[in-house]
DNA sequence: GTGAAAGCGCTAACAT
DNA sequence: ATGTTAGCGCTTTCAC
C-alpha cells in the first residue's frame, strides 16, 4: 500500500480511504489511486486489514461430511447469502472425524473469523463453548442437542415422517411400511414417530408396518426389497417410506428387476432428498430437507448475532418445515410436471 | 499473548519461543507458560502470526462444483495430506460460476495463502497468471489447458477409454458400444479415442458402435437404453461403455426393467466412478479417476513449489493412471469380492 | 535462557 | 480533502 501511495503521490492514509471510504476523497484522487492500484496489481492484505480493523469479513463453515448432499446444499445456501452481504464463507470438512471437527473449529478460532456455522456430527457443546468463550458466535445447523443457549437451524424431522405417510395415504395407500435404520439415530426416531402419527390420524383404515435395517445404505434397502417380494402380493405393503433416499432407491431397483411396478403396485418414497440417489430412471419422491435454506438462515442468524451487542443477543431456534417433493415413484409418470 | 506473558511472569518473546521453539526455552518455563495458556484459553492469532512471520500455513482449494464427487475426493485427498504436514486447506466452491472462481482466487490472494490448488472449469490462465504474479504458487488439477508453465495433475483420459474397452474385450465381449456425450468435451473426446484404440488393437473380431447423447445425465442414458432394447437381440451390443457413471446407471435400470440381464446379456460400465451413481443394486463397474491421489499429488507439487526458490522451480505435470474398478455390472455377482 | 524492540501491512483517529 | 501517527498481535533479530 505504501508503494501505491508513493506512486500516486499521496499519503498512505489516503489510499486506505480510497479503499474504504472513497466518498471522503476527491474524485480525481480516487481515480489516480485506483489507476495505480490496477497498474501495480495491488491486492490488499486481508490479514493486516482484519488485524488493524479488529474485525473479519469471513465466516467459517464446518460440516461433518462434504460427500452428503445436504451439507453441500447448506454450504451453497450460506455462500449465496454471503455473496449478497459481502462476506466470505470458508468450508472445512471433518470427514466424519470428531477430531477434525475440533481442528477446524480451532483453526477458525485462530483465524479470528467473524463467526462460525457448525453442522456437527454429535453433541459438540464442549467445543462450541470453548470457541464462544473467545467471543466468537456459533450457529448450530441440523443437529438438536437440546441446548437452547445457542442459535440453531433445524428441520422438523417428526414432520418429515408425518408428511411422508400423509402423502402416501392421500394417494389412497393403506398398507404402509416404514423402512428405517436403528431407532437410536435422532432423525430416524423422529421420522418414524411422525409416520405413526399420520397413520393414527387416519383411523383404522391404514396400517403401518415397521421394518428396521442394519444400515442406511443401498445394500440394506435391497435386502428389505427382496424380503418384501418374497411375500405373496396380498401380504405386501402398497406404500413404502424409506427413511433415506439411498434406501428407497435400492428398494425400487429390486422391485424394478422383479417386475413389481412402481408406483402402481407399490409406491416408494425416500425422506432426505439426497442427490446421491438421483441416478435412477424412476425419479424418487422424497422430502426436501431444505439445505439451502438451512445455510441461508444459519448465516442470517449468525450475522445477527455478530452485529448485536454481545449481551443483548437473544438466541433463537429456526425450525424449517420440510416439504414433499412428489415425483414418479409415488404419483406416476404422467403426474410429474417437471423433474 | 501479552496477558500470558504477564501472568506467567515472563517476557512476550519468551511466550513466542515457547510456542515456536520450545527447545530454546528451559523446561520449567515452557511448562509454566503452557499452563497459563491453557488456563487463559489462549489461541494465537493466525493473522498476526502470518503477518509478522511473512508466511502462511494455509492453502486454498478452489473447485468448480462441490456437488461432484470427484471434487469432493480431491478435497479429501488434499486435506489428508495437509493434515500430515500441518497445513490447513480451505475449500471454496465456485458453483459452476466463473466469476465465483475469480472471486475465490482473489480472496485467497488477499488472504496471502501459501499456495492455491485450482480445479478450474475452463481455461483460466488469465486468473492464474494474475495470482502467480503476486508470488503465489498455483497448481492446476484435472484440466489440461495445454499450459506447461504450471504444475498440473491430470488423469489420462485416453487411457480411461482404452482400459474400459479392454476390460470388456477381455471378458469376451465383441460388440461394444460407446455411449458418449458430445465430442467437444475434452474428456469425452479422449475416452472415445482410447476405446477406439483398444478395439483396433483387438483386430477385426471386435466392433465398436458409437452412440452420442445430448447430455451426460440419466435421462439421456435411459433414452439410449430404450433404443437398444428396441432392437432385435442379435443386433444389440454385448458390452456398453457409458462415458459417465450416471449414464451407465440409467442404462442398467432400463435393461433391468425390460428383463435384459446385466452383465450376462449385456455388460455395462461407466467411466468416472461417481458416487452419485452408487445408489444401484447392481454395482457399477467403472474407472477410478483417482480424485484422492489428485488432491494429494497436487498438494505435494504445491508444497514443493512453495519451498523451492522461486526461480529454480521446475513445473511438472503428473499424469495419473486410471484403474478399472470391476463390479457386478460387468463381471457378475460371484466375481465381486467386496463392494 | 530470557528480555527488549523493530517491524509485518493495514485501519482509524486525529491533525492540518 | 489529505497527511500523520498510533496501534492491531504477533515473529524475529539482537542484547543481556
Amino acid at each position: 500500500m505504501t508503494d501505491v501511495a508513493r506512486r500516486a503521490g499521496v499519503a498512505l492514509g489516503t489510499v486506505s480511504n480510497v479503499l474504504n471510504y472513497p466518498e471522503k476523497v476527491s474524485p480525481e484522487t480516487v481515480q489516480r489511486v485506483r489507476d495505480v492500484i490496477d497498474e501495480l496489481g495491488f491486492v490488499r492484505n486481508t490479514n493486516a486489514r482484519d488485524l488493524a480493523g479488529g474485525r473479519s469479513r469471513t465466516i467459517g463453515l464446518s460440516v461433518i461430511d462434504i460427500s452428503n448432499s445436504l451439507f453441500v446444499d447448506i454450504a451453497r445456501g450460506a455462500q449465496n447469502f454471503a455473496e449478497e452481504t459481502g462476506l466470505n464463507v470458508m468450508i472445512a470438512n471433518s470427514d466424519n472425524k470428531l477430531e477434525s471437527q475440533d481442528a477446524s473449529l480451532s483453526f477458525f478460532d485462530g483465524s479470528r473469523v467473524a463467526g462460525i456455522l457448525l453442522a456437527p456430527m454429535q453433541d459438540s457443546r464442549a467445543s462450541i463453548d470453548r470457541v464462544r468463550r473467545h467471543g466468537r458466535p456459533v450457529v448450530v445447523l441440523n443437529y438438536d442437542d437440546g441446548d437452547d443457549d445457542t442459535c440453531r437451524v433445524l428441520v422438523d424431522n417428526e414432520l418429515v415422517g408425518y408428511l411422508a405417510a400423509q402423502h402416501l395415504i392421500s394417494l389412497g395407500r393403506t398398507r404402509l411400511a416404514f423402512i428405517g435404520g436403528r431407532d437410536n439415530l435422532q432423525p430416524v426416531h423422529l421420522r418414524r414417530a411422525g409416520a405413526r402419527r399420520a397413520v393414527e390420524e387416519a383411523g383404522g383404515r391404514v396400517t403401518l408396518e415397521e421394518i428396521p435395517t442394519e444400515t442406511l445404505d443401498p445394500p440394506s434397502g435391497a435386502e428389505v426389497g427382496r424380503a418384501i417380494i418374497g411375500r405373496p402380493p396380498a401380504d405386501r405393503p402398497d406404500g413404502v417410506i424409506a427413511v433415506t433416499d439411498l434406501l428407497g432407491m435400492a428398494i425400487i431397483q429390486v422391485f424394478n428387476g422383479a417386475g413389481v411396478a412402481v408406483p402402481s403396485d407399490i409406491a416408494v418414497m425416500g425422506c432426505d432428498h439426497n442427490s446421491a440417489a438421483w441416478g435412477g430412471t424412476i425419479s424418487l419422491t422424497s422430502v426436501q430437507m431444505r439445505g439451502l435454506e438451512m445455510g441461508r438462515e444459519g448465516l442470517r442468524l449468525l450475522i445477527d448475532e455478530i452485529s448485536t451487542s454481545r449481551d443483548e443477543h437473544v438466541h433463537q431456534t429456526v425450525m424449517l418445515e420440510p416439504a414433499i417433493v412428489a415425483r414418479e415413484s409415488t404419483v406416476g409418470r404422467s403426474a410429474v410436471v417437471q423433474r
